[in-house]
DNA sequence: CTTGACTCCGTACCATACTCCAGGGTCTAT
DNA sequence: ATAGACCCTGGAGTATGGTACGGAGTCAAG
């Protein structure tokens, strides 16, 4: 009673091949096999790769990705590297929803056709234009 | 006294290749040259290259980008269908900033110890898990 | 017990976004 | 006037993230 390849695929919007890369990849997990070499997926791993394929809307490369899913596994008394590496994601997290705030901002503007005082310079480009990172 | 390739690209943190491939592509305006046939960037393109990469960051690809910097030039009386692509995009980065504070909030439990109620699931990966898209 | 849909594997191929030459010209400081 | 740092071009190469394919086995329904 797992999931099958093409359901998996089917439920989380991918194509089959994507699931094998990913579990080559380490992305996911080996599923268990039946006799016959067929994989069964748990419900989960619909989850899993929906996460994934979210994550990389925002920005964040499989790499990335394989290590906040480390993330998972991490108990309570999190070793202080750990716990470092949680602290640069969040600040990283609050860097984009800034600039997409900021991004926002701009488009917005352009469309309530508000035109600013002969702006020295373009709202888009400005928007993401913080200093130095 | 425009910036030369060489400039730019250490400005805005990128490769001079980096530069002469967003040109090909469409990125970059070309810009003027010297009768050396060395181009003569204006200031205002490391801003752009820029805002280029935190795009980048932020999960759009350069084909979106390029759609994005086109809207630089919309005029207030917008046609509808430009307006409908920013419409289209304000949405897609309201997505996105909801996607990541979700994302944050589920570290910042994580960093925090507060260990749940035995959870039923990964916090981290039922962040991103909002019904279909 | 066969048919049609599904799965397996390995390998090759693809699109995107750069990145790196080679072989040559330019610029400026000494 | 020449060294060393920089720029030019076209084209090949790389990394990432898949996608497609061929040949073979599996499975449920009729």
């Amino acid at each position: 009673m797992g999931l099958r390849t093409g359901e998996v695929a089917r439920l989380a919007g991918v194509n089959v091949e994507t699931l094998r890369f990913y579990e080559r990849t380490g992305i996911l997990p080996t599923p268990p096999r039946r006799p016959s070499g067929y994989r069964e997926y748990p419900p989960e791993a619909v989850d899993l790769v929906r996460f994934v394929k979210r994550a990389q809307q925002l920005g964040f490369s499989l790499k990335e990705i394989r290590e906040l899913l480390a993330l998972r596994n991490t108990t309570q008394d999190a070793a202080p590297a750990v716990r470092q590496l949680v602290e640069q994601k969040l600040e990283e997290i609050e860097r984009k929803i800034a600039d997409l705030r900021a991004m926002h901002e701009a488009l917005s503007q352009l469309l309530c056709a508000c035109r600013r005082k002969r702006s020295a310079g373009c709202p888009i480009i400005q928007s993401l234009n913080g200093n130095e990172r």
